[in-house]
DNA sequence: ATAATTAGTTCGCCTTTCTAACAATTAGAA
DNA sequence: TTCTAATTGTTAGAAAGGCGAACTAATTAT
């Protein structure tokens, strides 16, 4: 049992930055997208939850303020996310998608899912059931509170 | 079967980030180690692979070869690895770790591994053996060829 | 009213990564 | 064999991502 443990640790720290390092690749050579893990994971996080603070935002990427701050800054120029100060508590503000944003977010995704299911492809049902199920473990236990 | 697909994509590419984080922030506090990921990775492929030349670090990481240099020059000039060049083809260097070098690495692995462990340690044996089998399969449909 | 906390930003630093240009060595072709 | 190709690494220069420390502004608590 603590054996297993030990082997499931080894094993993601060998794969988890293999899979990051071939998502970024992909990501890169992705047409139409050319955006990096970070601010396609920004971009996706401000779609799935609008209005989020940057509180918020750092707390589910797992970073610090100062980093998520000049992540969502670069965003800002470029356009694809707006900074707003919310009304009722003036220190916070609230991250929505430009147009642009939701579409550079979706064309990036649907590329690198492209990418990746060319991969998986080779993979039977019950296989992917495996990965899925994993993957659904790992981010109950990996989501958010790592800071 | 093909949305089964996507849904495996769209599950890696938000929780492998994830994991990387929290190792990253784990070997961070870790006592004794307080080395970053690539270094890591480094030093674990060359402990692997003893005398190992660059260009197949550098595939192994998925990385090129400008910054695997940089990467092992850090290492070398903390007298973690070794690089010496190989008498058959002296084009080649062979890399390998110092005692300090495996030291090191043996304990950022028994840290985060640990710490791993903790997390992993809510999980049942069904759960923790469909991780290990995801792992397996991930580990081989992404080692080395990203690039 | 003042002190403490919270939300973000700015600053300065270091690391990781890339591309482009280069040197050195080996392998291949004329 | 001699000249050209390809291979192996390194150097230089730039961009991006991350951190902690120090700061401002706003809110909450004493």
């Amino acid at each position: 049992m603590a054996k297993l443990i030990d082997t499931c640790s080894r094993e993601l720290m060998d794969t988890a930055p293999q899979i990051i390092q071939a998502i970024r690749v992909e990501m890169r050579r992705g047409r139409g997208s050319d955006i990096s893990i970070p601010l396609f994971r920004t971009l996706g996080f401000v779609q799935r939850n609008p209005y989020s603070s940057l509180s918020n935002l750092a707390e589910h990427l797992g970073l610090t303020l100062p980093s998520d701050s000049k992540l969502v800054d670069g965003l800002v120029k470029q356009k694809l996310v707006t900074r707003r100060e919310f009304m009722a508590d003036r220190r916070m503000i609230t991250l929505v998608l430009t147009k642009a944003g939701a579409s550079i977010v979706d064309s990036a995704r649907a590329d690198a899912q492209a990418n990746l299911a060319q991969k998986l492809g080779g993979l039977s049902i019950d296989e992917l059931e495996t990965i899925y199920q994993a993957m659904k473990l790992l981010r109950s236990i990996f989501a958010g509170q790592s800071r």
